[in-house]
DNA sequence: TCGCCCCAACGTCAAGAGGA
DNA sequence: TCCTCTTGACGTTGGGGCGA
């Protein structure tokens, strides 16, 4: 999987989200057609173009479930870098309040 | 128990990007 | 220019919660 989003989580930079996967080995049952050149009657082409066609959808029905999960971990990293930030801030607005009170003049 | 709503997951289509 | 991949959009489906 080319997608390193892990390490980047709640620290740095966002995860490339799209990133091409390298094209993996075709989903099992799929069987390579035969050559074109030995398709001649049109009962042929037909099953040849079908053959295809359930081909391509077996394909994008995979890619879209990896493209699905890689948006939710994207997401997911999002999240967590939400959560941290929001710690962070948090930090940061008491520290402020602390240096404001050591800094204030007493008004007594 | 039934009908309704919400949500997550899915399959398909279409458009755009990018490689050969 | 063609082909493949990616992803947004849309409709469908199944499961869970909830009130009548």
């Amino acid at each position: 999987m080319a997608v390193t989003g892990d390490d980047t989580a709640a620290t740095g930079d966002m995860p490339t989200y799209q990133i091409r996967a390298p094209t993996a080995a075709l989903p099992q049952g799929v069987v390579m057609a035969a050559s074109p050149g030995s398709l001649h009657s049109p009962q042929q082409l037909a099953e040849e173009a079908t053959r295809k066609r359930e081909l391509r959808l077996m394909k994008n029905r995979e890619a879209a479930k990896e493209c699905r999960r890689r948006k939710k971990e994207y997401v997911k990293c999002l999240e967590s870098r939400v959560a941290v930030l929001e710690v962070q801030n948090k930090k940061l607005i008491e520290e402020l309040e602390t240096l404001k009170d050591i800094c204030s003049p007493k008004t007594d």
